[in-house]
DNA sequence: CACAATTATGAGCAAATATTCAGATCTTGA
DNA sequence: TCAAGATCTGAATATTTGCTCATAATTGTG
């Protein structure tokens, strides 16, 4: 168990191409083992087994075990931002409901790929400060261009657009993390319609 | 660690008054524990020290840190199923409004007392076969109703109810453990009336 | 009070697991 | 080619933690 869980930092950076290799293959393997097993039971050797490295080698570019889930959460935030900024920065759709559409459709893609290790992630992620605190600010962020937008536009008519963005961002990502986890998970093309025909009529009054 | 997980039930029955007592401790400093530090974190020797018994004690008990856990969700769904059958048996309202607030209502308060532990129990939960299996049933049974209600009344108007029944029981559930555990959490009247207003919104169509 | 049954104690065992480090191997650049 | 630095290795070590058991204390009963 760590006895220090105030270092993230790596341990030193990869300077020939090999080594930025292997640090791919740690965390390429650590998203299947912990998808696979839970932070828990990921065991950082049976990372480095997978990864076809040894244990040794793992803790070269990861100080311990944590330093690895925050790596995999700030690559998931990131890209997550990223695509976000990106829709923001390009023209918007006019009705309400196609623009919902856009966003909706982003965390449904933004989750497809490995559904079980984002779950992971945010089940497991919030035991560390640090983390936790960069979860919140980028949900607070999230909200505050959802409630901008309720605010802005004409279809809207609810009242507190305050409450309702947050309500419309844990609606959006929560239920996109339980439908899709579940054993028998829900068509992605058919939550998404049911998922902004829920979400229009609410804000639409 | 356990090396055997199939044993959930008690060690030995409690026979006299300070025995169910020392029970009763044990659970609730589990609760405090498990929630503050999450399920592996909270030890079974910090359980122990909390509710003021020594390990041995909580061990006469409980075979296993593992039947706590399972305790704490019987516990818990058999308050849920029970609260909800009770309002299933009287007169339900005649609105969908009405009905969806009064189901909203419930969810609401069975985490009012403690939303750290109840996310904590969900999260843990699919680490047992047996109580992933008990979860399920009670899920399903919750969508099963949810959709008998969508297609025998007057007001719905979607078209697949199955996939409504899905969506509106994972919005509820997890919206309301979502928003409730956050560090600034929303008041719970006013998720109350903007849950309902968005349920019913979408499936009056 | 005596005796048995019940309950409580907590040091310590055993297994799991995170992490280290001394030495081997590989890569680079001159 | 070769030395220096970078990278890799994995057996060994350090911790953590669930859990046991021999013993002590308490309670119920005649």
């Amino acid at each position: 168990m760590p006895s220090d869980q105030r270092r993230i930092q790596p341990r030193k950076q990869p300077r020939q191409v090999r080594a930025e290799l292997t640090r791919q293959r740690i965390l390429t393997a650590a998203a299947h083992v912990f998808a696979g097993h839970g932070y828990a039971a990921g065991t950082t050797n049976r990372i480095a087994e997978r990864a076809g490295i040894s244990i040794g080698s793992l803790y070269q570019y990861f100080p311990n075990k944590d330093a690895i889930l925050a790596e995999l959460l700030t690559r998931h935030l990131d890209d997550g931002t990223a695509a976000a900024a990106k829709v923001l920065t390009g023209p918007l759709p006019d009705s309400i409901e196609e623009i919902f559409r856009v966003f909706v459709r982003l965390a449904v893609e933004a989750h497809l790929d490995d559904p079980h290790l984002l779950r992971m992630l945010i089940e497991q992620a919030p035991r560390s400060e640090e983390l936790l605190e960069r979860v919140g600010r980028v949900k607070r962020t999230m909200v505050g261009h959802t409630r901008d937008l309720l605010e802005g536009h004409p279809e809207v008519r609810v009242a507190d657009t305050a409450t309702a963005a947050r309500l419309v961002i844990a609606t959006v990502e929560l239920a996109v993390h339980d439908l899709l986890a579940e054993p028998d998970p829900i068509d992605a093309r058919r939550l998404e319609d049911e998922m902004v025909a829920m979400l229009t009529r609410y804000v639409r009054g």
